[in-house]
DNA sequence: GGCCAGGTGCGTA
DNA sequence: TACGCACCTGGC
């Protein structure tokens, strides 16, 4: 695969930037579109190119891609991109190679189905993000749009994050703030039913109960899905999302309701997440992707 | 003014 | 095991 590397970096206004280039089978857009976190937001660019900017891993950072596939990060240097951003991005994986095989899982002559969804959803790279957020992101998810969703993390960043390192934004708030804040002050956020799950979320990872760290190193799928599943408010689809985007499980393969009008429009049964091995989150996106928002 | 949203828990057969 | 339904809230 082709290798990112840094060809510039420096600081304007102070603000330290990298641009990489070498990123190929990457749209920030997609990406940051598809639904998979729910803390960036589209911004003004500073290279006429498309940006998004928001708060991962506790930082503040922009993503700014131009028409000739440069990427640019703004608020980090050279070495923050090669120890957080890269990996944060899944730019050290060989997503051409996953593409052929999504593309060939389902049949060795390539399944018509899959190779319309790998177009469609070519350059989404599912995000490494941090295991607690993205739980907890999955839980406020359920039966609820995307713009309120954003709304409710924004509310809890806000009144429980701490300041990210420059201080310009709250960072996503620890599992111990949030138990200690209570049901009664997270149903104040307009958490609506979501504060009870929440807080349970919350309790049990703050006392060690449910350890992350250990779901996100333990290798056996089923296992990893059955422990977050004791949390209450977590079922089979928000735990898949969280191990799928927050703990590089990418075999989870989450089926929601766009997941069923593409079974139920593309197969007459299945498609078996099993046949794309450790790439189904990533068949997952594409098809959700296609079905979503390509129509 | 309603319907519905990237679900889940609970009660009922 | 397999349904149906309630659930907070606010976008649209």
């Amino acid at each position: 695969m082709e290798k990112p590397y840094v060809v510039d970096e420096g600081k304007i206004d102070g603000l330290s930037f990298v641009e990489v280039a070498g990123v190929g089978n990457f749209s920030v857009f997609k990406t940051f579109d598809c639904g998979q976190c729910f803390r960036f937001d589209p911004t003004g660019p500073r290279r006429g190119g498309y940006a998004v900017s928001g708060v991962a891993l506790g930082r503040y950072v922009s993503f700014e891609q131009t028409d000739d596939g440069t990427l640019a990060v703004w608020g980090a240097t050279a070495d923050d991109f090669e120890k957080i951003w890269l990996s944060y991005l899944s730019l050290d994986t060989d997503y051409d190679a996953i593409d052929e095989a999504v593309t060939t899982a389902l049949d060795p002559d390539g399944c018509a189905v899959m190779r319309r969804a790998a177009e469609a959803g070519r350059g989404i790279r599912i995000l490494r993000q941090d295991p607690w957020e993205a739980l907890c992101s999955f839980i406020v998810s359920q039966n609820n749009n995307i713009p309120r969703i954003k709304k409710i993390i924004a509310a809890l960043c806000e009144k429980y994050g701490e300041d990210t390192a420059d201080g310009s934004a709250k960072s996503f708030p620890t599992a111990r703030a949030l138990a200690e804040a209570g049901e009664d002050a997270i149903f104040a956020l307009r958490t609506g039913f979501r504060a009870k799950y929440i807080v349970d979320a919350a309790r049990r990872v703050a006392d060690g109960e449910i350890d992350l760290d250990a779901v996100a190193r333990e290798e056996d799928f089923p296992t990893c899905e059955a422990e977050l599943m004791k949390i209450k408010g977590v079922g089979p689809k928000v735990a898949d999302c969280a191990l799928l985007f927050g703990f590089g499980k990418t075999e989870a393969y989450p089926v929601d309701v766009w997941m069923k009008k593409v079974a139920a429009r593309h197969f007459a049964s299945g498609p078996d997440p099993k046949l794309f091995g450790k790439y189904a989150g990533i068949a997952q996106q594409y098809l959700f992707y296609m079905e979503r928002y390509v129509g």
